[in-house]
Order: structure tokens, then C-alpha cells, then sequence
DNA sequence: TTCTCTACGTCAACGCGGTTGGCATAACCT
DNA sequence: AGGTTATGCCAACCGCGTTGACGTAGAGAA
């Protein structure tokens, strides 16, 4: 077999399953996105994918090269989700700042399928129009281009890094999220001071502050560090102008 | 069948496999570490850690309920490792720094475990030393509490974060993993600067800063700026004294 | 309309994975 | 020395991703 997949474009022969259903690549990505959601990130499987699309199994391999490359093409769809409908206010702390947390809150709407996808690069329209949103808006506070690529780097695997730890938690079964945020009352709060001065002296705030995301604070510490820096490097210069 | 663990401290007859080897959790949690470390992330299955122990791949289970348990105790092990031989300097940014670094680079040498634990809260001991440590540091530097408490929570998440999506990196099967550092080279390089202007003008920054981690930059990014905040919140505050 | 070509849904099968029930025996205790 | 039973081993189960072969339905050409 050489290659039983025919690229999107060229597809012309729409033949309904057994079931009545007709396939297409964008319904593979929705029912898939939609069984992780429902059953959690266990339940995408080759075979269940095949019986919630009313499809032989084997079909999902006349759209897709291997279960990998259906993961890249959900993994591009969450990162269309998170920009769509995004505009820049021209303030560039403030566009970093909303994009941040639309790529976190993008992927904590499906935190099984965030959990697969947050680590891929997948070069495809939806990624590289985020790339370039990005570094635009860097670029044109005036970061040079080596600084800009760096704070480019740490901003975006931040944003993932976060989206993948917070989706994780999420998608635990009941049981065990109730548990892992159990551990904070039933542990930390309980630990004798003279063992843990530092916790017990702080335990009521870690209980309170651990129920939350570290996000958004975090995201406003690169911002501030980005800032500084900006500063530095370029001293004379007042608020960047105008460019529209 | 019940159960079929016994647990390690009621352990008594320790009987030879026909190879020779006598098992035990210890054994096998490290045979594990190292058959990831040495042959890759695909290389941890049962089988072929029976095979690596020279002991049929069933017998594992009379150590652990499941792969999951087995993964567990690895992850216990791990967050020993990282904190293993540290030492304070009673400077708090470099040994945020320090403890930061270590707690990165040990879930990278095993990724595969590292992806699995880096989202637990286990409230075991060696977690517990590590909290205490981090904000110890922090209330010691002059942070105020509630302060203190955002920075813990925004330094260790976003260390596990990156540690996960790193791991991550490294646990994907050998292809995949090239295909997704080649889409650098093989997509991003190539853009239209028409249509991608900026990501044409850094591409070759790009593809060369992708290829590291993103982590030790975020790191003193966020150091900058709790580090800003604290000359913010005590600007008449020396050097603290020592309390040892 | 009819004929041809092939896209694509389906079927069956392969090898590998985690996991378990049953069995044999060696290690410990008395 | 004898009884208990922990524990290693074997064989088997089921589900997984993936692939080769097959038949047929759909589209374009005449």
C-alpha cells in the first residue's frame, strides 16, 4: 500500500457509510474532539472513533496517515479555536496578555484533547498564524529580533506548559481530582510546625491559592520581565507610535 | 484473583527468578528508569521490563497493582532525585534558580514518567520537603506572605509545566519527534514573506532557538519579576541576616 | 444513457500491548 | 520434617493500531 489517503482538495467521491454517514476529514477532528470530551482522553481510540462516526475503523485511515497525524490536525483545530475572533488593541502588554489566556482557556474546553496535543508543533495555518500574531506584536514594540524570538519562545510554551498542567488536572476522573485537591486540606494544612514552619505559617492562603490556575499570575510576571527589558534596550524611546 | 501484592515490608521469601535475579519494588523501579533512560520512551512495557529483569513480564505484578501503580513509585522516586545533594547558598534567586534547573532536568532524564507524574499532587514526603524548601526561600528573601504564596505557586507550576511539555518532547516515538522539530525547518523556514512577514525576518533565529528549551529563559524571566517586586514591596530592606 | 475507472468503505488478519487465572515449587515458620 | 503460602511462570484473553485485499458506488466521458 502505498498511500490510501487523498488529500482534502481533491476528494470527489462522497460515499456514505453502511450507517448513512458521509466522512470527511473536519467530521473526523469534530467527533473525535467531541468522544474525548465525553469519555475522556482514553476513549480516542481507532475502533470507538470508528463506532461514533457510524464507520468502519479502517475508514479514519482513508483521511488520515495515522492515528499521530489525527492528532496534529486536533491539535491545529484547538489552536484556530483560541485566535478565532481575536483583535489587536494595539497595545502590545495587553494583546500578549489576552492571547495568553484565550490559548489557556482554548485548551481547558477540552482538556483531554489538550492533554494529547498541547506538546505538538504542527506547522499547519492555524499555528503559523499564531507564530506570526506573536512575533508581529513583539516586533513591533520594538523587541529585537533576537530578544523578540526568545520572549516568543518562553510566552508561547508557557501558555502550553500551563494550558497541559491545568488540562491534566481537569481531566482526572472525579474520584482523583477530589482527592489531589484533598491533599491540600488533608496534608499540607495538618503538617506540625515545627517540621514545616513555612507551610503551616502559610496554610490557609496554599489552600485557597492552590485551587486556582498559577496562570495568570505567571503570565504577568514574563509580561513585567518583558517589559523591563524592553526598557533597557531601547531607553530613549517613548510609547511606540501609531502604525495603522 | 484479589490481590496479588504483597506489601514490601511483609516481604519474606524472596525466591530467585530461573534467571536468577531476585526481585523487589526497588529493583524494578530502577531497572524501569533505566530502560527508559537507555532505549527510549517506547521501551517501558511489561514485557520488556520482564525480559531487562530476567524475569517473566507477569511477575511485576506481584510488585505493583498496574503499569499506573508502577508509574507512581517511579514518580516518588523522581522528585527524590531532584532534590538529591542540593544545597542552599542563602542567596534566594540562585537557589530558586538551582532548585528550578533540577527539578527541570530530572523529569527530562525519564520523559515518559515525567508526563505522567509531573501533574500529581502526591502529599508524600519528598513533596512536602520540596514546598517547604521553595517557601522557606521565599519568606526568608522578605516576600509577605500572600506574595510569597502566587510566587511558590507560579514558579513550581510553571517548572512542572515546562518539564511536562519538554518531556513530552522527548517521550513522542522517533518519527514523530522529527517531524515535529523538522516542521521548522521544513515549513516555518519557507513562508512567504508576503503573507508571514515576520516570521520570515527571525526564521532563522527560529529554527535555531526552537531547538532548545524555552525553560532556563522563562525561568529568569520570572525571577526578573518577582525579584522587581520585592525592591517594590521592601525598598528599605538589606541583605536578610542568617538564621542558622 | 451506458461504460469505465477508481475512490473509498468494509472485512479479516497480524503483531503487540496490559492484564489475569491456574499451577508448581521453593522459602520460611514451627 | 512438614505444612503454608508467597511468588515465579505459563498460557490465554481482549483491545489496540495498522494493513492488504476486495467489492461497489459515484463521477466523468461517450
Amino acid at each position: 500500500m502505498t498511500d490510501r489517503v487523498v488529500p482534502e482538495p481533491q476528494r470527489r467521491r462522497r460515499r456514505p457509510t453502511k450507517q448513512g454517514v458521509v466522512l470527511s476529514a473536519e467530521l473526523i477532528v469534530d467527533t473525535a474532539l467531541r468522544l474525548i470530551g465525553q469519555h475522556g482522553a482514553d476513549a480516542l481510540t481507532v475502533r470507538r472513533l470508528g463506532a461514533a462516526l457510524g464507520a468502519d475503523p479502517s475508514a479514519v485511515y482513508r483521511y488520515f496517515h495515522s492515528t499521530d497525524d489525527l492528532l496534529i490536525a486536533i491539535a491545529d483545530e484547538l489552536i484556530g479555536r483560541a485566535q478565532h475572533g481575536w483583535q489587536s488593541t494595539g497595545d502590545w502588554r495587553a494583546d500578549l496578555r489576552a492571547i495568553g489566556l484565550r490559548i489557556h482557556s482554548a485548551y481547558q474546553a477540552h482538556p483531554q484533547a489538550a492533554l494529547l496535543a498541547a506538546h505538538r508543533t504542527t506547522g499547519r495555518a492555524h499555528e503559523t498564524a499564531a507564530v506570526e500574531t506573536i512575533l508581529g506584536i513583539l516586533r513591533t514594540a520594538g523587541f529585537p529580533d533576537p530578544e523578540a524570538v526568545r520572549i516568543y519562545h518562553a510566552f508561547v510554551d508557557q501558555s502550553l506548559g500551563f494550558a497541559a498542567l491545568d488540562a491534566a488536572a481537569l481531566a482526572l476522573p472525579a474520584p482523583a481530582a477530589a482527592a489531589d485537591l484533598g491533599v491540600w486540606q488533608a496534608s499540607y494544612a495538618r503538617l506540625d510546625a515545627t517540621t514545616h514552619p513555612h507551610i503551616a505559617a502559610t496554610a490557609g492562603l496554599l489552600t485557597r491559592d492552590m485551587r486556582r490556575s498559577g496562570y495568570p499570575y505567571a503570565l504577568d510576571l514574563l509580561l513585567d520581565a518583558a517589559e523591563a527589558r524592553l526598557r533597557t534596550a531601547e531607553p530613549g524611546q517613548a510609547e511606540p507610535g501609531q502604525d495603522g
